[in-house]
DNA sequence: AAGACGGGGAG
DNA sequence: CTCCCAGTCTT
């Protein structure tokens, strides 16, 4: 179909379906990117409760830049993908020492900043300045490659070119970030990835998908490999009563920046030391006088974690790098949804 | 160009 | 169980 009547048939339907978002009643630049962070690989529903939290604790660029990494890593536990919030932590003293607060408006910029790349850039610069760049997220690559028929691999090079190139051509630029919603919208409401409505769709007649009966083979993507499977003894273990050793992950792992019980990775038929520090030995014995409390089986999208959770009695020199803290102190950690939930169910916090 | 990086929801 | 989600960063 013709650009200009896709366009018309779009907004029309946005002004007719979209949802009542925050940060869609005054498209305040910080509000708009902290939204789109958030958003980032997450589903309205869920982050929805964060950008509520952050909005009140972080209220504008100068009060984030000003707490530290910790508070906001504790402000976006539970949401996953941590690196968006270390990330966010750091934009924001960027954009304090460099911009003087206030958040860049061109594309170019925008991409400068830590934790923007190309869609985000796109969402900001459209929505907040009303630039005339095209987003591609997930919905418009599910919308496009539908409507267009394109059965190439979207998570692959060329097909993700086609679809980039259509997002360009089709962007109605007299008010693109109105016209980027309404595609994410009609994305996330009509063309669902999983048997959308198309007996209701504005667009069914003019969709090549629909028209081939394809509709639940586009858009193709290459299977990711299989998940990593890992094993995990966590130990349960303080110096007294009320006090556990914890300590912060590093980078190279998941969940870097959180904190954790202490924790060894088995490793083929070797108990072998999770970090760098413990020693093999030490926590080998001390493992002899181990109580089994409970097994996880821990999904994340592309490891699987085999958990076993023990109390055990351990001395700090047997455990470098790990320190103790006080029940109410380790409330006050960031730490992931898999130690929240070994703490909870062990009565910890 | 391919992997790593979380967690929750839907079918 | 599988797939997906308002992607970015690193190698």
């Amino acid at each position: 179909m013709k650009s200009n009547g896709f366009v018309k048939t779009l907004l029309h339907w946005y002004a007719n379906h979209k949802r009542d978002l925050p940060w869609r009643q005054e498209p305040l630049p910080y509000n708009i990117w902290l939204s789109e962070i958030i958003l980032q690989q997450t589903q309205v529903k869920q982050g929805l409760p964060y950008y509520e939290r952050f909005i009140t604790l972080f209220p504008n660029v100068w009060v984030l830049a000003r707490s530290t990494e910790q508070q906001v890593l504790k402000a976006w536990q539970g949401l996953g993908y941590y690196s968006r919030a270390r990330n966010l932590h750091k934009a924001a003293q960027y954009i304090c020492n460099t911009h003087k607060g206030v958040i860049p408006n061109t594309y170019a910029q925008l991409l400068k900043v830590p934790g923007i790349g190309p869609y985000t850039a796109a969402a900001i610069a459209s929505i907040a300045f009303l630039k005339p760049h095209a987003v591609v997220d997930g919905n418009v690559i599910r919308v496009l490659a539908r409507l267009y028929g394109i059965r190439e691999a979207v998570n692959r090079p060329a097909g993700l070119k086609q679809v980039q190139a259509l997002a360009t051509q089709l962007l109605y630029k007299a008010d693109a970030g109105t016209y980027n919603q309404a595609i994410m919208e009609f994305g996330a409401l009509q063309c669902k990835p999983q048997s959308p409505p198309c007996s209701i769709c504005p667009f069914a007649e003019h969709c090549e998908a629909h028209r081939s009966h394809t509709v639940h083979l586009i858009p193709h993507k290459i299977k990711a490999k299989p998940v990593r499977q890992r094993h995990l003894h966590v130990l349960l273990a303080g110096p007294a009563k009320g006090r556990y050793f914890m300590r912060q992950r590093t980078s190279g792992d998941v969940w870097q920046g959180l904190y954790e019980f202490v924790c060894l990775e088995h490793n083929s038929a070797t108990l072998t030391p999770a970090g760098q520090h413990a020693s093999h030995k030490q926590v080998m014995q001390a493992c002899g006088k181990r109580k089994l409390l409970k097994v996880y089986t821990h999904k994340l999208s592309h490891q699987t974690l085999n958990v076993k959770v023990y109390t055990v009695a351990l001395q700090p020199e047997q455990i470098p790098g790990y320190k103790a803290y006080t029940i109410k102190q380790i409330k006050n950690l960031p730490v992931s949804q898999l130690t929240a939930q070994i703490g909870h169910d062990a009565g910890i916090f």
